[in-house]
DNA sequence: CCTTTTCATAAACTGTCGTTTGAAGTGCTT
DNA sequence: AAGCACTTCAAACGACAGTTTATGAAAAGG
Protein backbone atom coordinates (compact mmCIF):
# COMPACT_ATOMS: atom_id res chain seq x y z
CA UNK A 1 0.00 0.00 0.00
CA UNK A 2 1.41 3.47 -0.52
CA UNK A 3 2.40 5.48 2.32
CA UNK A 4 0.27 7.88 3.55
CA UNK A 5 2.41 9.74 6.13
CA UNK A 6 5.25 10.63 3.31
CA UNK A 7 5.10 12.20 0.03
CA UNK A 8 6.35 9.51 -2.71
CA UNK A 9 9.25 8.66 -3.74
CA UNK A 10 10.25 10.16 -7.64
CA UNK A 11 8.89 7.62 -10.25
CA UNK A 12 5.70 7.40 -8.52
CA UNK A 13 3.29 10.18 -9.47
CA UNK A 14 4.42 10.11 -13.05
CA UNK A 15 3.60 6.11 -13.16
CA UNK A 16 0.38 6.90 -11.72
CA UNK A 17 -0.78 9.21 -13.77
CA UNK A 18 0.44 7.84 -16.65
CA UNK A 19 -2.39 4.74 -15.66
CA UNK A 20 -4.50 7.72 -15.37
CA UNK A 21 -4.44 9.22 -18.35
CA UNK A 22 -4.45 6.06 -20.15
CA UNK A 23 -7.57 4.66 -18.33
CA UNK A 24 -9.38 7.60 -18.91
CA UNK A 25 -8.58 7.78 -23.11
CA UNK A 26 -9.73 3.74 -23.39
CA UNK A 27 -12.75 4.09 -20.50
CA UNK A 28 -13.90 7.02 -22.64
CA UNK A 29 -14.37 5.20 -26.19
CA UNK A 30 -14.79 1.76 -24.79
CA UNK A 31 -16.61 2.09 -21.62
CA UNK A 32 -15.26 0.73 -18.35
CA UNK A 33 -16.19 -3.21 -18.02
CA UNK A 34 -14.99 -3.82 -21.86
CA UNK A 35 -11.58 -2.12 -21.22
CA UNK A 36 -8.83 -4.25 -19.50
CA UNK A 37 -6.35 -3.81 -16.98
CA UNK A 38 -3.65 -5.35 -19.50
CA UNK A 39 -4.79 -2.29 -22.03
CA UNK A 40 -4.67 0.33 -20.14
CA UNK A 41 -0.92 -0.51 -18.91
CA UNK A 42 -0.08 -0.97 -21.87
CA UNK A 43 -0.62 2.28 -23.67
CA UNK A 44 0.52 3.82 -20.49
CA UNK A 45 3.75 2.14 -20.71
CA UNK A 46 4.11 0.52 -17.39
CA UNK A 47 3.52 -2.51 -15.47
CA UNK A 48 0.37 -4.44 -14.75
CA UNK A 49 0.66 -4.78 -11.34
CA UNK A 50 1.09 -1.26 -11.05
CA UNK A 51 -2.95 -0.76 -11.37
CA UNK A 52 -3.17 -2.65 -8.11
CA UNK A 53 -0.63 -1.18 -6.37
CA UNK A 54 -1.44 2.59 -6.40
CA UNK A 55 -5.33 1.91 -6.96
CA UNK A 56 -6.20 -1.30 -5.25
CA UNK A 57 -8.53 -3.04 -7.90
CA UNK A 58 -9.77 -1.87 -11.53
CA UNK A 59 -12.80 -0.74 -9.61
CA UNK A 60 -10.62 1.94 -7.54
CA UNK A 61 -8.84 3.47 -10.27
CA UNK A 62 -12.47 3.67 -12.02
CA UNK A 63 -13.80 5.28 -9.30
CA UNK A 64 -10.39 7.03 -9.02
CA UNK A 65 -11.06 8.40 -12.37
CA UNK A 66 -14.62 9.09 -11.91
CA UNK A 67 -14.09 11.04 -8.92
CA UNK A 68 -11.39 13.10 -10.48
CA UNK A 69 -14.17 14.37 -13.57
CA UNK A 70 -17.53 14.45 -11.18
CA UNK A 71 -16.52 16.21 -8.80
CA UNK A 72 -15.37 19.48 -10.46
CA UNK A 73 -18.12 18.97 -12.72
CA UNK A 74 -21.01 18.71 -10.00
CA UNK A 75 -19.65 21.38 -8.33
CA UNK A 76 -19.21 23.76 -10.99
CA UNK A 77 -22.91 23.03 -11.75
CA UNK A 78 -24.31 23.83 -8.26
CA UNK A 79 -21.58 26.91 -7.67
CA UNK A 80 -23.31 28.56 -11.00
CA UNK A 81 -26.97 27.74 -9.28
CA UNK A 82 -25.89 29.09 -6.50
CA UNK A 83 -24.79 32.32 -8.62
CA UNK A 84 -28.29 32.70 -10.32
CA UNK A 85 -30.32 32.53 -6.88
CA UNK A 86 -27.98 34.89 -5.62
CA UNK A 87 -28.91 37.04 -8.31
CA UNK A 88 -32.32 36.22 -8.19
CA UNK A 89 -32.57 37.22 -4.59
CA UNK A 90 -35.67 34.52 -4.11
CA UNK A 91 -37.35 34.72 -6.79
CA UNK A 92 -37.48 31.66 -9.20
CA UNK A 93 -34.61 31.68 -11.50
CA UNK A 94 -35.50 31.50 -14.95
CA UNK A 95 -35.31 28.08 -16.32
CA UNK A 96 -33.09 28.64 -19.47
CA UNK A 97 -30.69 29.83 -17.18
CA UNK A 98 -31.39 26.79 -15.10
CA UNK A 99 -30.52 24.06 -17.90
CA UNK A 100 -27.52 26.04 -18.97
CA UNK A 101 -26.03 25.64 -15.17
CA UNK A 102 -26.82 22.28 -15.69
CA UNK A 103 -25.55 21.54 -19.04
CA UNK A 104 -22.60 23.84 -19.66
CA UNK A 105 -19.98 23.48 -16.82
CA UNK A 106 -19.67 19.81 -18.25
CA UNK A 107 -17.60 22.08 -21.69
CA UNK A 108 -15.45 24.32 -19.13
CA UNK A 109 -14.14 21.30 -16.50
CA UNK A 110 -11.13 20.59 -17.55
CA UNK A 111 -8.30 23.21 -17.40
CA UNK A 112 -6.88 21.31 -20.82
CA UNK A 113 -7.67 22.74 -24.29
CA UNK A 114 -11.09 21.81 -25.69
CA UNK A 115 -10.41 18.79 -26.91
CA UNK A 116 -10.40 17.08 -23.65
CA UNK A 117 -13.64 18.93 -22.65
CA UNK A 118 -15.40 16.49 -25.69
CA UNK A 119 -13.51 13.78 -24.50
CA UNK A 120 -14.76 14.12 -21.49
CA UNK A 121 -18.52 14.45 -22.06
CA UNK A 122 -18.08 11.31 -23.67
CA UNK A 123 -16.94 9.74 -20.49
CA UNK A 124 -19.69 10.73 -18.60
CA UNK A 125 -22.50 9.39 -20.57
CA UNK A 126 -21.13 6.46 -20.67
CA UNK A 127 -20.90 5.82 -17.08
CA UNK A 128 -24.99 6.97 -17.25
CA UNK A 129 -25.28 3.75 -19.35
CA UNK A 130 -22.98 1.32 -17.85
CA UNK A 131 -24.88 -1.97 -16.93
CA UNK A 132 -22.08 -2.49 -14.49
CA UNK A 133 -23.12 -2.89 -10.47
CA UNK A 134 -20.37 -1.22 -8.98
CA UNK A 135 -20.94 1.89 -11.42
CA UNK A 136 -24.82 2.21 -10.17
CA UNK A 137 -23.47 2.13 -6.67
CA UNK A 138 -21.81 5.02 -6.43
CA UNK A 139 -22.90 7.41 -9.23
CA UNK A 140 -25.68 8.65 -7.21
CA UNK A 141 -23.48 9.43 -4.16
CA UNK A 142 -21.94 12.17 -6.56
CA UNK A 143 -25.62 13.07 -8.57
CA UNK A 144 -27.99 13.39 -5.45
CA UNK A 145 -26.87 17.23 -4.19
CA UNK A 146 -26.55 18.25 -7.96
CA UNK A 147 -30.23 16.59 -8.44
CA UNK A 148 -31.51 18.07 -5.50
CA UNK A 149 -30.45 21.20 -5.80
CA UNK A 150 -31.96 21.82 -9.55
CA UNK A 151 -34.97 19.86 -8.90
CA UNK A 152 -35.67 22.21 -6.51
CA UNK A 153 -34.94 25.52 -8.67
CA UNK A 154 -37.00 23.65 -11.26
CA UNK A 155 -40.16 23.16 -8.97
CA UNK A 156 -40.06 26.91 -8.07
CA UNK A 157 -39.46 27.93 -11.84
CA UNK A 158 -42.19 25.60 -13.21
CA UNK A 159 -45.02 25.51 -10.32
CA UNK A 160 -47.84 24.22 -11.97
CA UNK A 161 -45.91 21.06 -12.58
CA UNK A 162 -46.30 18.20 -9.93
CA UNK A 163 -43.35 16.60 -8.34
CA UNK A 164 -43.94 13.38 -10.19
CA UNK A 165 -44.38 14.85 -13.67
CA UNK A 166 -41.21 17.51 -12.46
CA UNK A 167 -39.42 13.95 -12.04
CA UNK A 168 -39.94 12.27 -15.14
CA UNK A 169 -38.88 15.23 -16.76
CA UNK A 170 -35.52 15.67 -15.30
CA UNK A 171 -35.50 12.36 -15.93
CA UNK A 172 -36.02 12.72 -19.66
CA UNK A 173 -33.70 15.86 -19.41
CA UNK A 174 -30.87 13.77 -17.97
CA UNK A 175 -31.35 10.87 -20.50
CA UNK A 176 -30.86 13.38 -23.88
CA UNK A 177 -28.37 14.84 -21.89
CA UNK A 178 -26.41 11.41 -20.89
CA UNK A 179 -26.99 10.08 -24.51
CA UNK A 180 -26.01 13.13 -26.68
CA UNK A 181 -22.55 13.09 -24.52
CA UNK A 182 -21.67 9.45 -24.75
CA UNK A 183 -21.94 8.59 -28.56
CA UNK A 184 -20.76 10.74 -31.20
CA UNK A 185 -20.78 8.04 -33.17
CA UNK A 186 -24.89 7.45 -32.90
CA UNK A 187 -25.30 10.87 -34.66
CA UNK A 188 -23.86 9.99 -37.74
CA UNK A 189 -27.07 7.69 -38.02
CA UNK A 190 -29.12 11.00 -38.32
CA UNK A 191 -26.73 13.52 -40.44
CA UNK A 192 -25.97 13.55 -44.18
CA UNK A 193 -22.34 13.19 -44.82
CA UNK A 194 -22.07 16.76 -44.92
CA UNK A 195 -22.59 17.52 -41.28
CA UNK A 196 -20.82 20.31 -39.77
CA UNK A 197 -18.66 20.40 -36.70
CA UNK A 198 -20.28 17.06 -34.69
CA UNK A 199 -16.78 16.47 -32.22
CA UNK A 200 -17.13 20.43 -31.23
CA UNK A 201 -19.38 20.00 -27.88
CA UNK A 202 -20.13 23.88 -27.74
CA UNK A 203 -21.88 23.22 -30.67
CA UNK A 204 -23.99 20.35 -28.64
CA UNK A 205 -24.58 22.37 -25.73
CA UNK A 206 -26.04 25.34 -27.51
CA UNK A 207 -28.24 22.83 -29.31
CA UNK A 208 -29.28 20.97 -26.15
CA UNK A 209 -30.39 23.88 -24.18
CA UNK A 210 -33.10 25.28 -25.76
CA UNK A 211 -34.39 21.75 -26.75
CA UNK A 212 -34.41 20.87 -22.67
CA UNK A 213 -35.85 24.16 -22.02
CA UNK A 214 -38.50 23.81 -24.53
CA UNK A 215 -39.47 20.21 -22.80
CA UNK A 216 -39.08 21.04 -19.59
CA UNK A 217 -41.90 24.15 -19.89
CA UNK A 218 -43.85 21.16 -22.27
CA UNK A 219 -48.16 21.20 -21.30
CA UNK A 220 -48.96 19.12 -18.99
CA UNK A 221 -49.86 15.57 -20.38
CA UNK A 222 -53.01 15.68 -18.52
CA UNK A 223 -53.94 19.01 -20.71
CA UNK A 224 -52.95 17.15 -23.64
CA UNK A 225 -54.77 13.74 -22.63
CA UNK A 226 -58.10 15.74 -22.48
CA UNK A 227 -57.45 16.45 -26.13
CA UNK A 228 -56.61 13.39 -27.93
CA UNK A 229 -57.83 10.56 -25.98
CA UNK A 230 -59.32 7.48 -28.22
CA UNK A 231 -61.66 5.41 -25.67
CA UNK A 232 -61.10 6.11 -21.88
CA UNK A 233 -61.04 4.17 -18.93
CA UNK A 234 -58.28 6.49 -17.48
CA UNK A 235 -58.93 8.12 -14.48
CA UNK A 236 -58.56 11.98 -15.15
CA UNK A 237 -56.30 12.56 -11.68
CA UNK B 1 -27.16 -27.57 -37.84
CA UNK B 2 -30.44 -28.01 -37.28
CA UNK B 3 -32.30 -29.36 -40.89
CA UNK B 4 -33.96 -27.16 -43.17
CA UNK B 5 -35.65 -29.52 -44.81
CA UNK B 6 -38.02 -31.49 -42.04
CA UNK B 7 -39.85 -30.29 -38.99
CA UNK B 8 -37.79 -30.08 -35.80
CA UNK B 9 -38.13 -33.37 -34.07
CA UNK B 10 -39.84 -32.56 -30.28
CA UNK B 11 -38.07 -30.85 -27.72
CA UNK B 12 -35.82 -28.61 -30.05
CA UNK B 13 -38.25 -25.67 -30.42
CA UNK B 14 -38.45 -26.09 -26.69
CA UNK B 15 -35.07 -25.72 -25.92
CA UNK B 16 -34.07 -22.76 -28.36
CA UNK B 17 -37.35 -21.18 -27.29
CA UNK B 18 -36.09 -21.41 -23.20
CA UNK B 19 -32.53 -20.34 -24.52
CA UNK B 20 -34.61 -17.34 -26.02
CA UNK B 21 -36.68 -16.19 -23.32
CA UNK B 22 -33.79 -16.92 -20.67
CA UNK B 23 -31.83 -14.72 -22.83
CA UNK B 24 -34.02 -12.16 -23.29
CA UNK B 25 -35.19 -11.50 -19.73
CA UNK B 26 -31.05 -11.21 -18.66
CA UNK B 27 -30.09 -9.17 -21.25
CA UNK B 28 -33.06 -6.80 -20.34
CA UNK B 29 -31.62 -5.73 -16.79
CA UNK B 30 -27.71 -7.18 -17.14
CA UNK B 31 -26.88 -5.44 -20.88
CA UNK B 32 -25.71 -8.05 -23.42
CA UNK B 33 -21.70 -8.17 -22.83
CA UNK B 34 -22.38 -8.81 -19.78
CA UNK B 35 -24.36 -11.84 -19.58
CA UNK B 36 -22.78 -15.04 -20.00
CA UNK B 37 -23.95 -18.19 -22.07
CA UNK B 38 -23.73 -20.07 -18.69
CA UNK B 39 -26.08 -17.64 -16.56
CA UNK B 40 -28.90 -17.97 -19.62
CA UNK B 41 -28.25 -21.67 -20.01
CA UNK B 42 -28.72 -21.99 -16.25
CA UNK B 43 -31.73 -20.30 -16.13
CA UNK B 44 -33.05 -21.90 -19.07
CA UNK B 45 -32.14 -24.93 -17.36
CA UNK B 46 -30.59 -26.24 -20.77
CA UNK B 47 -27.08 -27.39 -21.89
CA UNK B 48 -24.57 -24.98 -22.02
CA UNK B 49 -23.43 -26.07 -25.67
CA UNK B 50 -27.47 -25.86 -26.80
CA UNK B 51 -27.03 -21.76 -27.77
CA UNK B 52 -24.21 -22.75 -30.23
CA UNK B 53 -26.09 -24.89 -31.46
CA UNK B 54 -29.38 -23.48 -32.30
CA UNK B 55 -27.84 -20.15 -32.55
CA UNK B 56 -24.09 -20.54 -33.61
CA UNK B 57 -22.63 -18.34 -31.29
CA UNK B 58 -23.12 -15.81 -28.75
CA UNK B 59 -23.44 -13.10 -31.25
CA UNK B 60 -25.62 -14.79 -32.96
CA UNK B 61 -28.42 -15.74 -30.04
CA UNK B 62 -27.77 -11.43 -29.68
CA UNK B 63 -28.43 -10.66 -33.28
CA UNK B 64 -31.59 -13.16 -33.09
CA UNK B 65 -33.25 -11.73 -29.51
CA UNK B 66 -32.73 -8.02 -30.67
CA UNK B 67 -34.03 -8.64 -34.51
CA UNK B 68 -37.08 -10.27 -33.50
CA UNK B 69 -38.36 -7.78 -30.99
CA UNK B 70 -36.86 -4.44 -33.26
CA UNK B 71 -37.81 -5.34 -36.38
CA UNK B 72 -41.80 -5.97 -35.49
CA UNK B 73 -41.11 -2.33 -33.33
CA UNK B 74 -39.99 -0.83 -36.29
CA UNK B 75 -42.35 -2.28 -38.75
CA UNK B 76 -44.90 -0.69 -36.64
CA UNK B 77 -43.60 2.76 -36.17
CA UNK B 78 -43.44 2.62 -40.32
CA UNK B 79 -46.50 1.65 -40.53
CA UNK B 80 -48.09 3.96 -38.10
CA UNK B 81 -46.29 6.65 -40.44
CA UNK B 82 -47.69 5.36 -43.16
CA UNK B 83 -51.38 6.02 -41.62
CA UNK B 84 -50.60 9.48 -41.03
CA UNK B 85 -49.07 10.45 -44.12
CA UNK B 86 -51.81 9.35 -46.18
CA UNK B 87 -54.72 10.37 -44.02
CA UNK B 88 -52.59 14.20 -44.38
CA UNK B 89 -52.52 13.68 -48.41
CA UNK B 90 -49.81 15.74 -49.27
CA UNK B 91 -50.02 18.03 -45.99
CA UNK B 92 -47.50 17.60 -43.27
CA UNK B 93 -48.08 15.51 -40.24
CA UNK B 94 -48.68 17.30 -37.10
CA UNK B 95 -45.66 16.55 -35.08
CA UNK B 96 -47.39 15.19 -31.72
CA UNK B 97 -48.48 12.24 -34.04
CA UNK B 98 -44.99 11.68 -35.71
CA UNK B 99 -43.46 11.56 -32.21
CA UNK B 100 -46.42 9.41 -31.51
CA UNK B 101 -46.01 7.30 -34.03
CA UNK B 102 -42.08 6.98 -33.24
CA UNK B 103 -42.66 5.98 -29.44
CA UNK B 104 -46.05 4.57 -28.73
CA UNK B 105 -46.02 1.31 -30.60
CA UNK B 106 -43.05 0.44 -28.43
CA UNK B 107 -45.71 0.04 -26.05
CA UNK B 108 -47.79 -2.49 -28.20
CA UNK B 109 -44.60 -4.56 -30.16
CA UNK B 110 -45.79 -7.32 -27.77
CA UNK B 111 -48.79 -9.66 -27.74
CA UNK B 112 -47.95 -10.61 -24.32
CA UNK B 113 -49.55 -8.74 -21.29
CA UNK B 114 -48.16 -5.26 -20.67
CA UNK B 115 -44.97 -6.39 -18.27
CA UNK B 116 -43.71 -7.58 -21.21
CA UNK B 117 -43.95 -4.39 -23.19
CA UNK B 118 -42.47 -2.12 -20.62
CA UNK B 119 -39.58 -5.11 -20.26
CA UNK B 120 -38.87 -4.81 -23.85
CA UNK B 121 -38.19 -1.26 -23.74
CA UNK B 122 -35.48 -1.87 -21.58
CA UNK B 123 -33.75 -4.06 -23.60
CA UNK B 124 -34.09 -1.80 -26.38
CA UNK B 125 -32.42 1.25 -24.43
CA UNK B 126 -29.50 -1.41 -23.21
CA UNK B 127 -28.94 -1.88 -27.04
CA UNK B 128 -28.29 1.66 -27.79
CA UNK B 129 -26.04 2.30 -25.31
CA UNK B 130 -23.74 -1.04 -25.65
CA UNK B 131 -20.00 -0.29 -26.58
CA UNK B 132 -19.97 -3.63 -27.92
CA UNK B 133 -18.75 -3.40 -31.43
CA UNK B 134 -21.03 -5.93 -32.68
CA UNK B 135 -23.88 -3.85 -31.52
CA UNK B 136 -23.20 -0.73 -33.35
CA UNK B 137 -22.92 -2.90 -36.45
CA UNK B 138 -26.19 -3.96 -37.26
CA UNK B 139 -28.22 -1.97 -34.74
CA UNK B 140 -27.90 1.12 -37.84
CA UNK B 141 -29.42 -1.58 -40.29
CA UNK B 142 -32.33 -1.97 -38.58
CA UNK B 143 -33.01 1.99 -37.72
CA UNK B 144 -31.76 3.69 -41.49
CA UNK B 145 -35.39 2.92 -42.83
CA UNK B 146 -37.08 4.46 -39.58
CA UNK B 147 -34.44 7.30 -39.44
CA UNK B 148 -35.16 8.73 -42.92
CA UNK B 149 -38.51 8.30 -42.76
CA UNK B 150 -39.51 10.16 -39.65
CA UNK B 151 -36.26 12.68 -40.54
CA UNK B 152 -38.24 13.52 -43.64
CA UNK B 153 -41.71 13.71 -41.91
CA UNK B 154 -40.55 15.93 -39.68
CA UNK B 155 -38.63 18.00 -41.67
CA UNK B 156 -41.98 18.35 -43.46
CA UNK B 157 -43.83 19.31 -40.31
CA UNK B 158 -40.54 21.76 -39.20
CA UNK B 159 -40.14 23.82 -42.36
CA UNK B 160 -38.09 26.38 -40.65
CA UNK B 161 -35.13 23.91 -39.16
CA UNK B 162 -32.10 23.21 -41.25
CA UNK B 163 -31.30 19.66 -42.03
CA UNK B 164 -28.60 19.71 -39.22
CA UNK B 165 -30.42 21.21 -36.73
CA UNK B 166 -32.62 18.35 -37.25
CA UNK B 167 -30.16 16.05 -37.31
CA UNK B 168 -29.48 16.95 -33.11
CA UNK B 169 -32.91 17.60 -31.98
CA UNK B 170 -33.51 13.68 -33.35
CA UNK B 171 -30.34 12.93 -31.76
CA UNK B 172 -31.64 14.25 -28.40
CA UNK B 173 -35.04 12.69 -28.90
CA UNK B 174 -33.57 9.31 -29.39
CA UNK B 175 -31.21 9.61 -26.54
CA UNK B 176 -34.43 10.74 -24.35
CA UNK B 177 -36.05 7.83 -25.13
CA UNK B 178 -33.36 5.40 -24.98
CA UNK B 179 -32.53 6.71 -21.61
CA UNK B 180 -35.91 6.32 -20.75
CA UNK B 181 -36.54 2.97 -21.91
CA UNK B 182 -33.12 1.73 -20.05
CA UNK B 183 -33.12 2.73 -16.54
CA UNK B 184 -36.03 1.92 -14.28
CA UNK B 185 -33.33 2.11 -11.89
CA UNK B 186 -32.11 5.62 -12.82
CA UNK B 187 -35.19 7.62 -12.14
CA UNK B 188 -35.36 6.90 -8.89
CA UNK B 189 -32.86 9.48 -8.29
CA UNK B 190 -35.03 11.69 -8.67
CA UNK B 191 -38.19 11.48 -7.43
CA UNK B 192 -38.99 10.95 -3.51
CA UNK B 193 -40.30 7.46 -2.39
CA UNK B 194 -43.83 7.96 -3.30
CA UNK B 195 -43.57 8.01 -6.34
CA UNK B 196 -46.14 5.80 -8.72
CA UNK B 197 -46.44 3.87 -11.41
CA UNK B 198 -42.59 3.46 -12.36
CA UNK B 199 -42.85 0.81 -14.23
CA UNK B 200 -45.86 1.69 -16.35
CA UNK B 201 -44.44 1.96 -19.66
CA UNK B 202 -47.79 4.09 -20.73
CA UNK B 203 -47.60 6.31 -18.17
CA UNK B 204 -44.04 6.61 -19.36
CA UNK B 205 -44.49 7.24 -23.07
CA UNK B 206 -47.67 9.46 -22.35
CA UNK B 207 -45.09 12.13 -20.08
CA UNK B 208 -42.14 11.34 -23.01
CA UNK B 209 -44.44 12.18 -26.15
CA UNK B 210 -45.11 16.14 -25.31
CA UNK B 211 -41.56 16.57 -23.89
CA UNK B 212 -39.99 15.87 -27.01
CA UNK B 213 -42.64 17.05 -29.31
CA UNK B 214 -42.02 20.77 -27.36
CA UNK B 215 -37.97 20.33 -27.90
CA UNK B 216 -38.48 18.97 -30.99
CA UNK B 217 -40.60 22.68 -32.18
CA UNK B 218 -38.62 24.71 -29.87
CA UNK B 219 -37.29 28.14 -31.54
CA UNK B 220 -33.89 27.56 -33.64
CA UNK B 221 -30.47 28.55 -31.06
CA UNK B 222 -30.20 31.64 -33.45
CA UNK B 223 -33.26 33.05 -32.49
CA UNK B 224 -32.93 32.29 -28.98
CA UNK B 225 -29.30 34.47 -29.55
CA UNK B 226 -30.99 37.10 -30.70
CA UNK B 227 -33.08 37.36 -27.62
CA UNK B 228 -30.98 36.98 -24.82
CA UNK B 229 -27.46 37.94 -26.07
CA UNK B 230 -25.48 40.00 -23.82
CA UNK B 231 -23.72 42.08 -27.04
CA UNK B 232 -24.09 41.48 -30.70
CA UNK B 233 -21.71 41.08 -33.45
CA UNK B 234 -24.31 38.47 -35.30
CA UNK B 235 -26.27 38.33 -38.48
CA UNK B 236 -30.24 37.51 -37.56
CA UNK B 237 -30.45 35.16 -40.31
C1' DC C 1 26.47 2.77 6.50
C1' DC C 2 22.89 0.14 7.18
C1' DT C 3 18.02 -0.48 7.79
C1' DT C 4 13.50 0.44 6.26
C1' DT C 5 10.06 1.80 3.28
C1' DT C 6 8.46 2.55 -1.39
C1' DC C 7 8.00 1.28 -5.99
C1' DA C 8 8.71 -1.61 -10.44
C1' DT C 9 8.85 -5.91 -12.64
C1' DA C 10 8.07 -10.70 -14.26
C1' DA C 11 5.55 -14.56 -13.47
C1' DA C 12 2.11 -17.28 -11.78
C1' DC C 13 -2.61 -17.97 -9.80
C1' DT C 14 -7.62 -18.32 -10.00
C1' DG C 15 -11.62 -17.79 -12.24
C1' DT C 16 -14.76 -17.06 -16.14
C1' DC C 17 -15.60 -16.52 -20.75
C1' DG C 18 -17.24 -18.41 -25.59
C1' DT C 19 -16.56 -22.28 -28.12
C1' DT C 20 -15.60 -27.10 -29.57
C1' DT C 21 -15.53 -32.04 -29.23
C1' DG C 22 -17.10 -36.68 -29.18
C1' DA C 23 -20.23 -39.64 -27.35
C1' DA C 24 -24.96 -40.77 -26.08
C1' DG C 25 -29.85 -40.25 -26.67
C1' DT C 26 -34.22 -39.69 -29.49
C1' DG C 27 -37.59 -40.35 -32.97
C1' DC C 28 -38.51 -41.22 -37.69
C1' DT C 29 -38.14 -43.93 -42.02
C1' DT C 30 -36.95 -47.98 -44.59
C1' DA D 1 -34.21 -54.06 -36.65
C1' DA D 2 -31.22 -51.17 -38.68
C1' DG D 3 -29.93 -46.77 -40.50
C1' DC D 4 -30.38 -42.04 -40.28
C1' DA D 5 -30.76 -37.10 -39.04
C1' DC D 6 -31.43 -34.35 -35.25
C1' DT D 7 -30.73 -33.04 -30.62
C1' DT D 8 -28.75 -33.29 -25.97
C1' DC D 9 -25.02 -33.70 -22.89
C1' DA D 10 -20.62 -33.70 -19.98
C1' DA D 11 -16.22 -32.41 -20.49
C1' DA D 12 -12.52 -30.04 -22.03
C1' DC D 13 -10.05 -26.28 -24.68
C1' DG D 14 -7.75 -21.97 -25.31
C1' DA D 15 -8.07 -17.19 -24.45
C1' DC D 16 -8.34 -13.53 -21.44
C1' DA D 17 -9.87 -11.36 -17.21
C1' DG D 18 -8.34 -9.26 -12.36
C1' DT D 19 -5.42 -10.17 -8.77
C1' DT D 20 -1.42 -11.83 -6.08
C1' DT D 21 3.27 -13.12 -5.12
C1' DA D 22 8.24 -13.02 -5.02
C1' DT D 23 12.27 -10.61 -6.26
C1' DG D 24 14.95 -6.79 -6.45
C1' DA D 25 16.21 -2.01 -7.24
C1' DA D 26 16.00 2.62 -5.58
C1' DA D 27 15.37 6.13 -2.45
C1' DA D 28 14.78 7.83 2.57
C1' DG D 29 15.80 8.02 7.34
C1' DG D 30 18.43 7.36 11.36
Amino acid sequence: MPSLHRAPTKGSLETKERIFDAAEALFMDQGFSTTSLRAITAKAKVNLAAVNYHFGSKEGLIREVFDRSLGPLNRARMAQLDRLEAAAGGNPVMIDKIVEALVSPALHVSHDPLKRGAAFLRLLGRALSEPAEYMRAFLPAHYRDVVVRFKRALSLALPNLSEAELAWRMHFTFGAMAYSMAGTDAVELFTTPDDTGVDDAEAIVQRLIPFLVAGLKSPTPKARAARSVELGTRKVA
